[in-house]
DNA sequence: ATTAACCCTTGAGTTAACTTTAGAGTCAAG
DNA sequence: CTTGACTCTAAAGTTAACTCAAGGGTTAAT
């Protein structure tokens, strides 16, 4: 019905002392404790773990996630338009950083189409002679 | 001809104690001095600086970021093919960076389609609905 | 010649996100 | 009923990536 820390950290690949931590910093609601003081987490609680290190996988700050998490919890403090505005710019920061890496790719990818990956020595490899020279291409656009 | 640490710092907006820092961490190769000691950087220095900044926005750590610019160095000790291995072990991590972040995109913005964003109470939101119980939607591929 | 704005180095301080340590209680198996 | 695997808290330690501070030369302008 419920996990003990060692079992969350299991399911999740989440260490012990990363759970408390996150339970410290507001990310993990403190779950119920038993006579003995253990936590017994509800089994959602899987799935809100896999959301955090997965959005911390992708570059979010745990203040950013905490942010995306506690949308719920002012539930009764905001309006639907607030909480739409947090979600829109949680978009909107997305799909920048997504924009980015498509840009960084085409740059590396268009450096690195142009060696032929022999096994002559570097010294004349077009990858090299880019990064030396322009590897910030990828910067045009600021 | 070239700048001092001063303008580098102003071209590239990096706070001068990190070009210094960069510079101690192998990211900056060292400028040549002047007899007064001072750091003397020659132009490409800004585009270089640039792109450390940027591979560093889109999530790269300064060891990778070390890694990118360091295949330069290690030239006559590599043939194309390592390099173009480097090269190509980075676009598969920035192409799964770009694929994970799409996911989580289109979770959100689902989530966020479904609230109408409206100036009643979010007591009922259907964002918050969706962060309580499926924001992990996302991470069903796992 | 003074002074403000630079530059130098070394070393310490900071923040985020953990991780480890220490000391102590709890539970399940043999 | 003891032993090994868990659990608890509070606090200190760690790593990456800066950032600041102290103390002292340099340069350009007034
Ligand atoms: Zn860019
Ligand atoms: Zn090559
Ligand atoms: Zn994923
Ligand atoms: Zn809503």
């Amino acid at each position: 019905m419920s996990y003990k820390i060692g079992e969350l950290s299991k399911l999740t690949s989440c260490n012990i002392e990363t759970l408390r931590y996150y339970e410290r910093e507001g990310l993990l609601p403190p779950p119920p404790r038993g006579n003995n003081g253990y936590r017994y987490y509800p089994q959602d609680s899987v799935q809100r773990v896999r959301f955090i290190l997965h959005a911390k996988s992708l570059g979010f700050s745990l203040a950013d996630i905490a942010e995306l998490l506690s949308i719920q919890v002012d539930k009764n403090a905001s309006t639907c338009g607030d909480v739409k505005q947090i979600a829109e710019h949680k978009l909107a920061t997305i799909a920048r950083k997504i924009s980015e890496l498509k840009e960084m790719y085409r740059a590396l990818e268009k450096v690195s189409a142009a060696c032929d990956g022999s096994e002559a020595s570097a010294e004349h490899c077009t990858i090299l002679q880019a990064l030396e020279s322009d590897a910030a291409r990828a910067e045009k656009h600021l």
